[in-house]
DNA sequence: TGCAAATTATTGTACACACAACTACACTCC
DNA sequence: GGAGTGTAGTTGTGTGTACAATAATTTGCA
């Protein structure tokens, strides 16, 4: 056993900010949703959804891209289906394959929902930032996801 | 209702790299401590007990720190309870209280895991930024914290 | 072609958490 | 000092998630 690499007062600071905040953040957002019936979660898979030519998407496909267990896709899209957000609709191509589709009302809600999660996302996170801030945090969350095997979101 | 300030481009891609990575790298965390029988949060009770004076917090004042409503608190020690890692102490200072306790296996358990802790913060996180990188990260959830209500750690 | 292996989705079960209701105790104010 | 209010903790219940097992279907290869 090699002996310990403890964190600098630096690097002790930076974790223990990140390790604190994070909760209250992704809290704070997911609150914010509440008033258009959505939680983070849904709201996902919406955004997935809607952002399709064809306004669906495999459950595998969609499970992979929320880093979700099968199962528990199954049950999320039991709530949005129940709320009559997405349809399921079997896939022609592939006999086991249920093609998730956002309905009609689906995309109006998600219209009425962005424009308030944007401003959501401004207020907790962006607009407390410079624009320095802002480039470094993209710069390390695409570093620490190169490490976790993602590739960087192009955009 | 005022127009939507969307996201710049750099906004957006800091926030998705952002809103994509955190939930992997968490889990990353987590995974790395299986080895030592603990969840993250099993860990963060563990920890906050060990730094006390006396090795103990009072379930209110833990619920606090760890952000858990009272019953996730309690349902949460039951296991750290049964593992044998902390004891439920009653306060003869004030009835109502229960202190929770952590014991010497409890200590030596967080002994063993510490190091693989901060090893692992360091393989996923710490070192795969620049120095530079580090402090602004402490800065930028500095900041948010402020701006959800939190007052920054002092390191 | 035909059968084994892989893939897709769902269900059973278990666990972690939040909210609400409840008990027990402490504090306040008259 | 006693009634009312506030605080600490637990329990009942519902939701969201993962893991394991299962069923249906496709794919690959002999």
């Amino acid at each position: 056993m090699t002996t310990t690499r403890w964190l600098t007062p630096d690097e002790m600071h930076a974790w223990r900010a990140f390790a604190q905040v994070n909760g209250p953040l992704l809290a704070a957002l997911e609150s914010d949703l509440t008033d258009h019936g959505l939680s983070l979660g849904d709201y996902e898979v919406l955004v997935l959804l809607s952002e399709t030519t064809d306004h669906q998407m495999r459950m595998c496909d969609l499970s992979q891209h929320l880093g979700l267990s099968p199962s528990g896709l199954t049950r999320r899209l039991d709530g949005l289906v129940k709320a009559g957000y997405v349809e399921r609709l079997p896939s022609t191509a592939d006999r086991r394959v249920m093609l998730a589709t956002i309905t009609r009302i689906g995309l109006d809600t998600m219209a009425r929902a962005v424009p308030d999660h944007v401003a959501s996302v401004r207020l907790h996170l962006i607009d407390r930032l410079t624009p320095q801030q802002i480039e470094v945090l993209g710069t390390i969350f695409d570093n620490v996801g190169i490490g976790l095997g993602r590739t960087p979101a192009i955009p």
